[in-house]
DNA sequence: ATGGTTGCTTAGCAA
């Protein structure tokens, strides 16, 4: 099984992208997150004729989470359902396979102390309770998307001076190890510790051309689908040339 | 210290 995540930033702009990327790369599954359209908006028919299924959970303007298998998508659930109004869309589960997938796009905070900010770390910890709630370190279960996050100062192209930024936030990381600590791996640091793998660089300031990035879009596996994962990368060329988005995919491989 | 870019929506916000 070959699974790919992709922040894309806008469905509407970004589909010709991720159809023509589809057809080369050919995932079993591919999260996508910020595709900011209502799930009636949504160009199934463009995926379709691809051969992908959709399960969805959009927004407009904002957000907008979707998981594309080339599969069944079975037992799609959209929310974490722990008693907590949510207006955004930004997670999204559903079984491909012998596979639970769960697409998320994790708040990015804006600024350090803002409400936004808190909003981000309470919403890690929620992630954290549904994992606790629904599901065992012992599943076969993956974790991918856009997580706002840099883990570790390997992941930051300059860590001091994103320090005191919503990306590589002292609390933000410890939210992050809380989520990791539940029993999960990043499938990236299963077959590479070098640093200088980023999945998002700023549209400003020429970063991508400078690799002025950071690692913030994951795919994080249970135990038992680690076992299984013979390969990660970050496919940095899908960031090349106009109308990219400003995040890279991240893609895994998995023995059936 | 500030600005810079992109997308959605139309002047300002979010990222």
């Amino acid at each position: 099984m070959r699974l790919a995540t992709w922040n894309v930033n806008s469905i509407r702009v970004r589909k010709e992208r991720v159809l023509a990327w589809l057809t080369v790369q050919r995932p079993d599954v591919l999260c996508l997150q910020e595709t900011k359209v209502t799930d009636e908006v949504f160009p199934h028919a463009d995926f379709a004729a691809l051969g992908y299924r959709v399960a969805l959970s959009g927004q407009r303007t904002y957000n907008g989470v979707a998981i594309l298998a080339r599969t069944a998508l079975k037992d799609v659930v959209r929310c974490f359902d722990d008693g907590e109004d949510e207006a955004d869309a930004r997670f999204l589960a559903a079984t491909v396979g012998q596979v639970r997938v769960i697409c998320v796009y994790v708040p990015n905070g804006q600024v350090v102390g803002s409400e936004r900010f808190a909003y981000k770390l309470r919403w890690l910890r929620r992630l954290r309770w549904y994992l606790d709630r629904y599901h065992s370190p012992q599943d076969l279960l993956a974790l991918c998307g856009d997580f706002n996050v840099a883990p570790e100062p390997r992941d930051v192209h300059d860590p001091d001076a994103w320090a005191d930024t919503v990306l590589f936030h002292p609390d933000a990381r410890t939210a992050f190890n809380e989520l990791i600590a539940w029993g999960l791996r990043d499938a990236i640091r299963l077959h590479h510790q070098e640093g200088g793998l980023y999945s998002w660089w700023d549209y400003r300031q020429l970063a991508f051309p400078r690799n002025h990035g950071l690692r913030i879009d994951h795919v994080l596996v249970t135990a038992p689908l680690a076992a299984q994962c013979t390969g990660a990368r970050i496919d940095r060329d899908a960031r090349k040339g106009q109308g990219a988005s400003d995040h890279a995919p991240v893609v895994a491989e998995f023995t059936d």
